[in-house]
DNA sequence: ATTTATCTGTAACTTTTGTTACTGCCAAGT
DNA sequence: ACTTGGCAGTAACAAAAGTTACAGATAAAT
């Protein structure tokens, strides 16, 4: 764990915290697809991503989702930074994407960095920051694009965070994270197919250039 | 001043900083309609907000604006506290929603009490879940609800911030922050009013029950 | 009092998105 | 080989939202 932490933190973090997270962290690999956190849970620890990618889905009371964003190495979850220390339930679902490696810290050990490193601190608000922006970006999709635009934006970030130009969801999938139709993103994606954008396949798709 | 800050911030911040806050805060009031922030501005400050409102906007390239919440009395801005920290240019626009008081805190104070002050700690951090939260419900509402559902929490929203059911808005105004069209407000908010739940009238509209 | 600008109401229409229904297709499992 | 279930394509339609245009109402300005 301790080579995982100085590749990915050691930039970051002084050498003595370094060291504190190596003694108290736990390091924990899940699988994509796995569940982290589900809404309305209680929050005990926070991750720090070494690698792979988690997102991170709202709810509304239909049970109908909507990817909020990604979280990637070097990321942390702002909303379990709150989470823990106000003791209150997650508002959000956390998903592997990929195979994914952490590190999960007990939130008492927080408080008490926050005080003592200030390197922590900086992590800790730029974490805030970043989380915030892609809020942002979330709302402008929504609120300022149409279904066609806010689709490629869709891909082009899969592609980005996957490392790869073959998508491998069904349209269902894609349906669901974009809170829309199975048969408005087929619609959709046929128009791209026929621009030369992309290429369609059963459960799965190739991104040509967006 | 001092007056403002114990009545505000008494239970959340210990005297040593309720002291500081005096010694290196400065008073600001912005009359209704003022705007404090643009968005691409650098922030050298931090506001407290001691009374009235401030609404918060985002914009997209075409100038289109939307909602995103409100800032109350004992608020604080999020966004401002990382730009501080980060450098980085606002992201939002801040207009008073109503005549307001508020204590700008120089940016350097803010990394020294964050090391200094547990109470100043959690206001922050505190401040960001709120805000995090209330982007989440902003998101719920573009993307979970139609724009009649919008529309009334809309009004409900603002009523409970002017603490006055005497909306003074035109239905353009209205349509801006919602990001629709004037003609859109006007139909929706006349079926509101045949339902009984509004009143409408030139440049104001009257809350009966939503 | 008359003009002017702004606000609201409404009709008619377009575009976008969502829904339903049905088809053929492919792949896994028997 | 054959059945079965999930996936994708498409048409036809419905609903929601956005657009254009214009008329009447009201308030402000001259």
């Amino acid at each position: 764990m301790l080579t995982d932490l100085k590749e990915n933190f050691t930039h970051i973090f002084e050498d003595e915290l370094i060291e504190e997270i190596n003694q108290v962290g736990i390091l924990r690999e899940v699988k994509e697809g796995e569940k982290l956190i589900e809404i309305g849970d209680y929050v005990r620890s926070m991750p720090l991503l070494i690698s792979g990618a988690i997102k991170i889905l709202r709810e509304d009371e239909d049970g109908d989702e909507l990817l909020l964003y990604f979280l990637e190495r070097g990321d942390t979850c702002a909303m379990t930074l709150t989470c823990c220390l106000g003791q209150t339930k997650s508002e959000i679902r956390a998903i592997a994407e990929l195979d994914t490696t952490l590190i999960m810290i007990p939130i008492q050990k927080m408080e008490e960095w926050t005080g003592k490193y200030k390197s922590w601190r900086n992590f800790v608000f730029q974490s805030y920051h970043a989380r915030l922006t892609e809020m942002l970006e979330t709302i402008d999709s929504i609120a300022f694009y149409n279904m066609d635009e806010r689709l490629v934006k869709y891909l082009q970030n899969k592609q980005k965070v996957t490392n790869d130009s073959l998508i491998n969801s069904t349209h269902q999938e894609i349906a669901y994270e974009l809170h829309t139709s199975r048969v408005v993103v087929s619609r959709l994606l046929k128009k791209l197919e026929s621009m030369g954008k992309i290429e369609l396949y059963r459960n799965s798709i190739k991104i040509i250039s967006l």
